[in-house]
DNA sequence: AACGTTGAAATAGTTC
DNA sequence: GAACTATTTCAACGTT
């Protein structure tokens, strides 16, 4: 065992590898997570500004929502092609 | 009325402020959006290399919560686990 | 120990009342198991009937929301009131 | 084209058939929601007799998984967490 | 048939 | 401690 150790390698796989992955990932929850904190900041800011939080996240929610609809869109299409029986795209045409 | 309309002010509140408010917590979410997207491949990567993304995600978990606490809750499972009569996992430890 | 199993104690907890929780929880995620069956096999059979069962999920999704909508009207008219300025019957307006 | 819609045929299908398979998944989903609901309930009442519900979902879990599958997961737990040098809960098992 | 993608369900955290 | 929100997890689906 304390051979494969000194080589990094516990259990077959390699230690150094997988710790580098691990503290990637955690690093980045933990900007995620500051990031969390920077809105918390700013729904306690719009507060004390007199803003309704709740109401800022319906509006929030709403403008999300105007977005992903756009975007459903582009499926829509798509379901309607197939629907009516249209060619799609990205099938091969048989020549 | 017109007055405070012409001044972004409407119902006593700034329109622009709370504009304001409301863009800048869409780009820090946009931020966390994109962070996200680079765990994900982080832990596709590791996939590619063989790791466990489940396995990872557990040891992530254990890494969070304190040292204390991982005790305790493996304590308590051990107990609700006899209460049940459940088999318990014994892993052999190689010396 | 011995005698805390003869009464069904175990580690201070009530082995019965424990293990009826967990097995009515069971049976409960149990019967919703087989619904999702059904669920299935409705729409295979929606599918050998010739409907695509991509667009009927859409139009499921579609009618959940139109529902959630009906609830959700009351505090979107609301935000709509405030973001558009709309006299708010809750803000204290100064005289 | 007028016979079709008097007869429910739209497009070559039965609109009659369509809302059928509509209606009894959402029929079969609002059954899953209340079942979930009961879930909830008991959740609830196992805390309030003092059970920790986190414990209780870990066990309930645990039952879930084959008796080979939690013993696989534990082993490969242990390979990670010794490779990256991670603290290992030994649980004393009194006699 | 495994893979990635996507959407729903569960869980954890936060606020009131 | 009760409700709500956000995150994470899990399962189904089509795709290659």
């Amino acid at each position: 065992m304390s051979n494969e150790v000194l080589k990094g390698q516990v259990g077959g796989i390699s230690a150094d590898q997988l710790r580098s992955y691990i503290e990637r990932i955690e690093k980045l929850e933990e900007e995620k997570h500051e990031i969390s904190e920077f809105v918390k900041d700013i729904f306690l800011e719009a507060k004390s500004s007199g803003y309704d939080p709740k109401i800022m996240r319906l509006i929030l929610k709403q403008r999300k929502m105007d977005q992903d609809d756009i975007q459903e869109q582009e499926v829509m299409l798509d379901v309607y092609r197939r629907a009516l029986g249209m060619e799609l795209p990205d099938i091969e045409e048989a020549a």
